[in-house]
DNA sequence: AGCAAAGTTGACCATTCGGTCAATTGGGGT
DNA sequence: ACCCCAATTGACCGAATGGTCAACTTTGCT
């Protein structure tokens, strides 16, 4: 049962923790596109420019290896459900969300496309995360969005589904970015798809989910029944 | 180069041809589960009940099946893109091509993870069609859209954008099944999901999309057989 | 019945994979 | 200079994998 942090470098050794990183790295790309069963550690140490057997010094399993990098690649992802601001303008605390989300998928469409694969395969190792922390925080959260639809700032949307769709929206421009690259044919996929993408896809949801606020003002604090 | 349709089977002794079919289903299981390099042979052989001896038997290697299997999916695909219709209400045309493609999810989730596979792992195998067939596609219905759009009955939106919300919204109910239904907790997936995520979806793209219409009428009387 | 082709099966093979290991190198502390 | 231990490396091993094959059974046709 002891797992043993799989090597013991990084609480002594400080030195090679560079290694670790860079291996972290090579796996993240190499999982994300062949998933856990396709990607093969000689191939991770390759890309990391270094012998399998390296690898496999800092990581003594292929298997920990992934446990590492997916939990680190959730942590990122949970990380984002933080940001809700759950007074002020509803209107304005979705679009930082959104945008929060969008930048995400910009500056890690790796782990974004390796999470969307984990969970195509039936999320066998963070299944139990989805069960728990953001299965609670969608609960959450979604007694807000119901207090939004009752005060008239959101349109009657299942708060599971609308979250349901700006995760959706947001994530296809890291897990389908070959497609889209393929339809749009931009050279520069970064710059110009996210550019545009942020403004369209912020607008629209934003009157997708009825937020539409006629007072909304930039984000004034205090409001009615507001947070200590 | 004469790829050999893998078998002559097809041709003449059109009786195994539902072993054929059989494989096909199974692998398409594996496949959107596995990705091609970490499928096996021997276990879409054993989920399709013979063994692997005789999947290779009408499926020469692996690559051929995976190819016919990807190809069926693809066309799937495509297939709906046929269905926006281009005269008449604008609202009810994506209307309609929304609940088309939440069916298409919902009918044939695995054939949407596959697709969504295909694509994450850099789409090696589809990429020119997405070149080809897709990308004059998106731009023939995207001036459609401009029209729409400068006759004031849709937001203006990047037409190709206002597609990729449309796909990435109702692909993320096949796609994200195990996270959504880990996160909604229902037991009947196909039933309590779909049926709330249609009008909930339906209604939050149209209105996001700026469709909606003062003289949209129901649909007059005929219109009929557009049930899916 | 008899025959040829289609279909079925498990044994088998070469290659590849994840993982082990012993030998070696490198660096910091004394 | 010396030691100690982290780090590096390539050879190596057993298991698994894609694919082949020869023997066998079934089917359809005359």
């Amino acid at each position: 049962m002891d797992q043993r942090e799989t090597r013991a470098t990084g609480s002594v050794g400080g030195i090679g923790e560079r290694q670790r990183e860079r291996i972290i790295r090579a796996a993240t790309g190499v999982f994300s596109r062949k998933g856990y069963d396709g990607a093969r550690v000689d191939e991770i140490a390759r890309e990391a420019g270094l012998p399998k057997g390296n690898v496999l010094y800092y990581f003594k399993t292929k298997k920990d290896l992934y446990r590492v990098v997916i939990e680190q690649v959730l942590e990122l992802w949970l990380e984002a459900l933080g940001d809700i601001v759950v007074d002020g303008n509803p209107e304005e605390a979705i679009r930082q969300y959104v945008r929060r989300k969008l930048s995400l998928s910009r500056h890690y469409p790796e782990a974004s496309r390796l999470f969307a694969m984990e969970i195509i395969s039936g999320a066998p190792l963070i299944g139990a995360h989805l069960n728990g922390q953001l299965r609670s925080w969608v609960k959450e959260k979604g007694s807000v969005f119901r207090r939004w639809q009752q005060e008239g700032q959101m349109a009657k949307i299942d708060p599971a589904h609308a979250f349901f769709m700006i995760w959706a929206v947001t994530q296809t421009y890291a897990d389908f970015e070959t497609q889209i690259q393929a339809v749009t044919a931009v050279e520069d996929y970064d710059r110009e798809i996210y550019e545009t993408a942020t403004t369209e896809v912020v607008e629209a949801l934003v009157r997708g989910l009825g937020l539409k606020n006629e007072f909304s003002e930039p984000l004034i604090s205090h409001e009615g029944a507001a947070r200590a």
